[in-house]
Parts: C-alpha cells; structure tokens; sequence
DNA sequence: TTATCATTTGAAAGCGCTTTCAAAATTTAA
DNA sequence: TTAAATTTTGAAAGCGCTTTCAAATGATAA
C-alpha cells in the first residue's frame, strides 16, 4: 500500500487533468512532466515511466493554447485556398493536411473565393489563432496581406506557381511555360486561329499566367492573339458550354481552343457534342489539370497534367523543414506532362 | 504637446505589440482595452475611440493563445471528413468553413480517409488545439472517440445523416429512405433484378443505410437483393468500370444498378458505352449526389440530390448556436431529391 | 444638498504550460 | 578516495490575455 498523502490535491472536483495533477501522481515536479512531454529523452527513464504512465490513467491531454503561449508555438498552420470544393485545390489541401499532421501539425483552412479582401481576413484571423506557417495561392494579392505576415515574422509559402522573378518562396510549377508548350504543340499540328477559354484573370496569376505563356506561343510564330479569341469567364461547366457557343459562332471560327481550366473543356466538349460539332475534326480543344475525368469523357482530352497532390505535400515540406530551423533549399519548379490525347488534332483542310 | 511619458515602456525593443502597449497609448488600464475588443459597449465611447485609435496606428492583433487560455474560448472549432480532395465533402466543407468564418470562428480540418484510428488521432490533436466544437462525418467510429470528446465536454456534431434512433447530434438526410425511394423507383419502371455498386460498407454508416434502403425496397416487393447483385469497391470511376464488367458478364445480368455515389455510376456508363452497352436500354443506372457532371454527360445521369452545402451550413449554425448559449432543436432532416434523368428506363422486353 | 443606485474603471490574480537558473544527483577523471 | 564534469531535477518567473472585485465616477432621487 503506497502512502496516502494527506493533501486531496488542490483539482479533481472537476474540471480538466492538467498537467500538474500528473506530477503529483507521478510524484516529479511539473517541470519534469513537461520536459517528458518536450524532450523525452532528457528525463531519467523511470521518471519518465512513472509520468508516462500517470498521463495514461488521468487521461491527460495537455492544452495547447497554453503550451502556445509558454512555448511561443502553436503546432497550428494555415491554408487559404481561393476554394477547396474542387479536386483540385482538395487534393492540394488533402496532402498538404496529411503531411502536416505527420509531423504533428495541425492545419487551419478558409477559402477566399477569389477575393483578396477575404483572404486578407482570414489571414488576420489565422494569425490571430497563431499559426506558426502559412500557405497561399499565388501570388496577387494585397500588399497589406505580405505585411501582416511579415509582421508576425513567421514563414509562408505561395503555391501553384514557381519562384523565379519575385520574392516569395514559391512551390509549383511553371504555368506560362506549361501553356506555351500547349500552344505550341498545337501551332505544330497546323492550327493558326487558337482560342482561349480563361478564367477571371482579375487577381489570379496563374490564369494570368496561361494566357501570357499562350501569348508567347503566338509571338513564337510570328503571330498575335486576337481579342475575339480570348474570353474570359468564371471557371465552370456552363461557362464552357457558354463560350463554345460564343465562339464558333463567330465569322472565322478557331480551329483549336485552349482552356484554362478543365471545367471550360468538358462544357466545350459537351456543347460541341449538343451542336454537332466534331471535336476534335472541327475544333480541337485542350486544357490543364488532368482530372479523373479527362481521360473518361470521349473524346479523352489533351491536358496538361499538374501536380496537385506533389504541390500541397511539398509545400508542406517546406514549411515543416523552415519551422524546424533547416533553411530549405527553394523548391525546384514542378514538372508537368502534356497528356495528348483524342480532343485534338489537325485543323480542319 | 503631450506630455512625454520619462518611462519608455518596457516593450517596443522589437517583438510584438501587446495589449498593454495598448493600454499606454490610450491611457487606460489592459482591462480597459480587454473589454473594447470583448464587450465594446461596456466601456465609455470616448475611451473607446481612443482605444481602436491606438490599435489601429499600433497594429495591434490580439494573441489567441493567451485569449483562449484566459477566457478557456479559442474561437476554433474542427471538422473531420473522411477525404476532402472531392467535390461531395469539398463543398460541404466549404459552406461550414464559410459559416462559421462569418461568425468569426476558426476551423481546423483533417482528411481521416476513411480510417476510424487515424480520425481519432485527428480528434485527439484538435481536442489538444483546444477547439470549442466538433464536426464528424457519421456515426460509425471508435467509442474511444466519443469519450475523448465528451471528456473535454464540447459540443459537437455528426453530419451526413440523421438524428434519429441514436443518441448523437445530427445534420443530414436520410440515407435509408432516400435509397428506398429510388430503389422503389426503379421497381416501379418494371425492374426485378437490380444489381447495388456500393462503396467500401465497413466504417461507412451513410453507405450501410443505402444498401439497407435497397434492402427494404426489395422486401416491400417481396424480394431479396441477390448476393451476386451486390459488389463493394472503393468509390472511384475505374471500381465502377470493372464493377460493370463484372456484373454484366453474369447469367443473369441486372437490369438496373443503385450506385452508391456517382463515380461508380460515371465508370459503369463509361464502361457501357465503351462494351456497348445501351444505357438505359438495357440497363438503368442510377446514383446518389447530383454533382455538376450528372446533367453533363449522356445519358443524364438519374440521381439523388444530396444537399451537401446545406449540410455544412447547417452543421455551423448548429454549432454557433451552442457554443452561444442558445439551446438549438436538434436539426429537422434535409431533403433529398430523386431528379429523373436519361439514364434510367423500362428493363429491355 | 445629501443619500442611493447604476455605471465605468483599474489592480491584481490567475489560465496551464515552458524555460531559465541553480541545486542536487550521478558519473568520470585523477 | 576525492575533485571535477556531467546529467537530472525542481522552484519560480513568466507567456498575453480575461475577469473578479472593489473603488471611483456619474446619475438619480429624496
């Protein structure tokens, strides 16, 4: 029989286990527990065993926001999608939360629906909550939004486009190279009236991006892109079908079409389809992300594949390595993979 | 000219700007400038002017750690899906996200990818963030998992289903009857051998209930569902090819097939077309979720609409209201809606 | 004018942990 | 065996806020 002590211990009416209730149990002092929490294996083994074991039976759980203010570190980081109901920023979210919650980090979410303002606020918000690291989408976005962070001194990666030619630490790959080898391989199949289906190019860079890599593709050979060949939507379905009808109706209708998102392809595909008009013997259309889709609807669509997953696990990395005192090497650019598959061709004779 | 204060503050040699460096500047006490942020309309306007002048030109952002330790609030609240890189769950999140930004709370987010032992790691961590509430997706988990949550005596909420005949908390519609109706549906286009595509049933209650659905439909038509009209994969458009192929191939092929979501009838189209296959002339397909491709690809995909947003929205406010003191009603069923499309019919003569 | 009540304010005590610092215990060297 | 170096430990001082409590102020009634 172990020795009751006289004290009934100050907690236990009710209320959480802390983590001086275990150091009682464990008969250490709170230090002691806290430092097998922190570093483990600077605790005499049978301490530790004792204080293990107390955890176990108390069922403590030590409460972060504590730990937070006393260690100056939450273990939380942040994510701003511009959505996160699409595959494509999901997957990024999904392997970047998986790869966090590896090295015990915990991941805070919000999507800005493509709004600086928004995302401005949730940046507040999340760096109000703590966050030791940061994610964003691209690069345009309010100065004010760099100087908060900045303020709080804490790293941050901006993803789904490459470092080069600005400040910021960058993880993904090269949009406008990516849509000029499209392009290009397009002019290579004969084509010379390409259309482009963007997305709202206002305060997306990526979009951005796209059209300038296209536009390079044209400069290349010795041509421009036409204004009546550019337009520009909400990513969407509807919005391709919309475009498509637009477009071909037109006095010398494109040959071929790039779109800057896959959504816009399946509404070309489909209205074409509705319009009997055949891709890719009338109009070949291509597009970027290679979804589970791409390669399902007939005809199978030329894309580019991007890495979404690779994005979001390395982005993740990234920070991990910086918040853990490693000064990572800058991401190297991604690589991405012309799909060609029966939605284009040659252009009509 | 003010009055210049011979103490230079104690702050200020860099780090970060507290509320106490609040305090100096407007000449109030830190309980002062505490209740401006928490209960603006306790204090004196004058004071309060004063006080969000100097936070404003100070550049203050109130330090959430300290704040949930002292008021035991973090204004966080968690949200586990089972995988959050599709459009089903990515939306939901999305509006919750959304919802519970507007009453400017956190959300941290996990992927459990259908696993109930890495989902309570996830809710352990999240408990350990210091969450004041919890959205899970259905019911079937670890016992374990309920009690850690029920330890830390937040509120919480399972979405995806409904509240009735257990003992938890719930948003959603129900996944039973809906599949009844359709099942039923089918029956009554003369349907007798109906085969059910159904998504990995262990750990998944909202696919359990489907199945239960077509059961019962079966039953009402005093049948039974054929072992051999039942296969289970992953969800994914490949499992519903290959599930196609193989029911096809069978002696007495279906007739019509219940997917429990909608890749698995995008692949049995797909693979349809591809052995051609009539759909729906010689087999009805049918599925749950109604996502943007349902009216897109041909044949129009019959399904059930899911009121996926509306499960997130509503999760939040169910949760807002809680952690405010309200006392919400458990929330009422969400609709579901059968939408009659092109790829069902009458079974071939 | 004075007594009474409601409102606004500040001092100070934590919230549950980490971390520094010095003391104690242990190991190694002499 | 003793001294020096090393490892392990605990006491105590915060981290930046909220909140209680009592004092001060202002408003109202007598």
């Amino acid at each position: 029989m172990g020795i009751q002590s006289e004290s009934a211990s100050k907690s236990t009416i009710a209320g959480r286990v802390t983590l001086e209730d275990v150091a009682h149990m464990a008969e250490v002092s709170p230090a002691t527990v806290s430092r097998c929490l922190n570093r483990p294996e600077s605790v005499n083994l049978e301490k530790r065993t004792r204080v293990n074991q107390a955890i176990q039976t108390l069922g403590y759980v030590p409460h972060g926001a504590a730990r937070a203010l006393a260690s100056k570190q939450s273990r939380m980081v942040g994510a701003v999608f511009p959505a996160i109901d699409n595959t494509l920023f999901g997957s990024s979210l999904d392997a970047f939360q998986r790869t966090m919650a590896d090295a015990d980090y915990t991941v805070i979410v919000a999507s800005s629906t493509y709004d600086p303002t928004r995302e401005k606020q949730h940046v507040r918000r999340m760096l109000q909550s703590g966050i030791d690291a940061l994610m964003l989408v691209g690069l345009a976005r309010d100065e004010e939004t760099y100087e908060l962070i900045s303020a709080h001194g804490i790293p941050y990666i901006t993803v789904w486009r490459t470092a080069e030619h600005q400040p910021h630490p960058a993880v993904g790959f090269d949009n406008c190279a990516a849509a000029e080898h499209l392009t290009d391989y397009l002019f290579s199949l004969g084509h010379e009236r390409i259309a482009v289906f963007s997305g709202i190019l206002e305060h997306n860079d990526r979009a951005q991006d796209r059209l300038e890599g296209v536009r390079r593709s044209y400069a290349k050979h010795g041509r421009t892109l036409a204004d009546k060949y550019l337009i520009e939507r909400p990513f969407g379905v509807e919005q391709g079908r919309e475009m498509l009808r637009l477009i071909m109706s037109q006095d010398a209708p494109p040959t071929a079409i790039v779109c800057g998102a896959e959504p816009l392809a399946y509404g070309a595909i489909f209205e074409a389809a509705a319009q009997n008009i055949a891709v890719p013997e009338q109009v070949s259309v291509a597009a970027f992300d290679d979804t589970w889709l791409a390669a399902q609807i007939s005809p199978r669509l030329t894309t580019v594949r991007t890495p979404n997953m690779e994005i979001g696990e390395e982005a993740a990395k990234y920070l991990i390595a910086t918040l853990s005192g490693v000064q990572p090497p800058l991401p190297r650019p991604l690589e991405t993979d012309l799909i060609i598959r029966d939605s284009t061709g040659r252009p009509p004779a």
